[in-house]
RNA sequence: GCUCUCAUAGCUCAAUGGAUAGAGCACGGGCCUUCUAAGCCUGGGAUCUAGGUUCGACUCCUAGUGGGAGCACCA
């Protein structure tokens, strides 16, 4: 990555321009204007107030110790401002940069630390909401772009498969489905069961529950016989997990989504006790109102047993932990769900690290804000949600109008149009999610959802398509681009070429950037921008039309690198390319 | 009541403490005989309030206002 080789420098620099400086210290930013460099730091300012003398001289002393490093990388650093460093790179190092660019070649570097992420985790016996995108898209793509930078990552799908809310179903499905029917009629009953018709069930409970309270006492009562090993119960259950499981795996077909765990909470069942032991022998849980605690010093307690006995959700979180900890060894351990579980979270890592099994694990709760409603909320037990599929249909529905009117070189095929409107479509529908910064509510809104214009999937992947054009166009073929492209340099290229060259190197930072701080959104901005960029370009120069040979070689060969950060970016978000639409 | 979180243009979102706060949507005006107009150009518009820290604050701190979430037998 050209930063860390930038930040190395400037570090060495500083040591030796400002002894007493701490290189740790040292900030880099890419300035806004691209007048002042691709690189900037601003330690001789922060320098200069504490030492009261002049921040110009200290800037001129930084620059010229850093010319000293004769970097190929580097072109020059000059003094700017109230005392800015400005880093320029050097046009052929950035040109070799771009070319390992157009060919898929990141230099990403293989660190060998490994991470477990869980996310998606949807309840069994509901459809799949609009609300579960978030989680799976969102974890889906830093799985993604955690791969991309070397990590060895370990994806978990952690099902919501047990717990009291079961017991609803197992209750309903008892009663309205199986009440006086013989043993042998069962099976046949139940294999006839939709999720649909579970989740039905489960918001009929809700709403006849508000007025009769005594209801949830036999829900209670079913998940009790569930976690005692009951016939019925078990195999009212086990169907109901099935057909789910289906569900959920055609949708995260449709998505794209593949993750490779489904260890859901029931896997933990047999390993909760065990976990309830370690933490009474080590004195770590109390008795209270009858249930059993875990105390923290600055949050509400936890509980592990309720006072019936059964297990709660931080129970089975736990031995989740325990379990990915022992088996796995991860460097780090995420997990992304919606930030209402915040809290929760927080008592399960505290938790962890008390009892000592988080010592060498970074242990980090991704928490998103959730789609809301302009008017009210979502809410899955009222049965007010919107089912995903829905708006996939719609979304695939109205960019298969767009197809159709496409001004592609050639006619689509019914099937070609069908595959172009999925891609589109389904690409909208995800970029809408991850553009939002993850910790902020999304406003769901059909028009704004489905969008196929302006900052969007479709955009990008639009301005992917067009460059895609061009290079078939040329009769190009791919990694043959000839040394003799790169003869001209920025400041011999219009402004509209350099600004994309300035900003395609930068793609494996804004990855590593994006990882670190759990926002897939950065990587949307940049791709967003570079697509953008590359757009303008498009529409003031020519490329296979240009006026010399030499330009028409240096545009395809900005053309191809820019196709293959824009494909290979969106692959990261989980978004495919078309190649036209 | 306590804790966490958010507050930027009419709307939806950006901006590791840095140089003139960026986009998209919507609205007004333009651009297809030329590589895809799902595009481009152009115009108006914004940091919740009051203090503080800093050479420098949308960003950090304190208080307030407003939205969201959580706070033991739901997950």
């Amino acid at each position: 990555m050209v930063r860390q080789e930038i930040l190395r420098l400037v570090r060495k620099a500083a040591e030796r321009a400002f002894p007493s400086f701490d290189p740790e210290k040292v900030s880099l930013e890419h300035p806004e204007d691209i007048a002042h460099g691709d690189y900037a730091t601003g330690i001789a300012l922060a320098l200069a107030s504490q030492t009261k003398e002049n921040p110009g001289g200290l800037a001129q002393a930084l620059a010229a110790e850093l010319e000293k490093e004769q970097s190929p990388l580097i072109e020059k650093a000059e003094v700017a401002g109230p005392g800015f460093v400005n880093i320029f790179l050097n046009p052929e190092a950035l040109y070799r940069i771009l070319l390992d660019f157009s060919q898929g070649v990141y230099g990403q570097s293989k660190k060998q630390k490994r991470v477990i992420i869980e996310y998606s985790s949807p309840n069994i016996a509901k459809r799949f909401g609009i609300g579960h995108l978030r989680s799976t898209i969102i974890g889906d793509a830093l799985y993604r772009m955690q791969e991309f930078l070397g990590y060895e990552t370990i994806g978990i799908n952690h099902l919501g498969d047990w717990g009291t809310p079961h017991g609803i179903v197992l209750y309903q499905v008892q009663k309205h489905f199986l009440t006086g029917k013989e043993e042998q009629e069962v099976d046949s009953i139940l294999s006839q069961l939709t999720v649909g018709q579970l989740e039905d069930l489960y918001v009929r409970f809700n709403t006849e529950a508000e007025s009769n309270p005594e209801l949830k006492e036999q829900a209670k009562a079913w998940f009790k016989k569930l976690e005692q090993g009951d016939k019925r119960a078990r195999h009212i259950w086990e169907y109901a997990r099935k057909v789910s499981s289906q569900e959920f795996e055609r949708i995260y077909a449709r998505l794209g989504v593949h993750i490779e765990h489904v260890l859901g909470e029931s896997f933990y069942e047999d390993k909760m006790k065990d976990v309830v032991e370690k933490f009474k022998k080590k004195g770590l849980a109390r008795k209270s109102e009858g249930a059993l605690i875990v105390e923290f010093e600055h949050m509400p307690p936890a509980m592990l047993l309720k006072s019936d006995g059964t297990t709660t959700y931080f129970t089975r979180d736990l031995a989740a932990m325990n379990y990915r900890i022992n088996t796995w060894k991860p460097h780090k351990l995420i997990i992304e769900t919606g930030m209402e579980q915040n809290l929760h979270f927080r008592q399960v890592f505290e938790a962890s690290r008390q009892i000592g099994w988080a010592e060498n694990v970074e242990l980090a709760h991704v928490g998103h804000g959730m789609y809301r409603l302009a008017e009210g909320k979502f809410s899955t037990r009222k049965g007010r949600t919107i089912h995903l599929e829905e708006v996939l249909n719609e979304a695939e529905e109205r960019a298969r109008l767009l197809v159709a009117t496409s001004e592609s070189e050639a006619e689509f095929t019914e099937q070609e149009q069908k595959e172009i409107a999925a891609m589109v479509g389904v690409g909208g529908v995800k970029y809408n999610d991850l553009m939002h910064n993850p910790q902020g509510d999304v406003l769901f809104d059909w028009d704004r959802v489905l969008n196929l214009k302006g900052n969007s999937g479709p955009y990008i992947q639009y301005a992917y398509a067009r460059s895609r054009s061009i290079l078939r166009q040329a009769e190009l073929k791919e990694g043959s681009l000839p040394e003799a492209s790169l003869k001209l340099a920025p400041g011999k290229v219009s402004p509209e070429e350099e600004r994309i060259l300035r900003l395609l190197y930068r793609f494996p930072e804004v990855v590593q950037d994006a990882v670190d701080s759990y926002a897939p959104n950065m990587l949307c901005e940049f791709l967003f921008d570079l697509a953008q960029k590359y757009n303008v370009f498009y529409n003031t120069h020519r490329v296979l039309e240009a006026a010399t040979k030499e330009q028409k070689e240096f545009r395809l060969f900005m053309t191809a690198s820019v196709a293959r950060v824009l494909k290979d970016g969106l692959a990261l978000l989980g978004i495919q390319s078309p190649e036209r639409m």
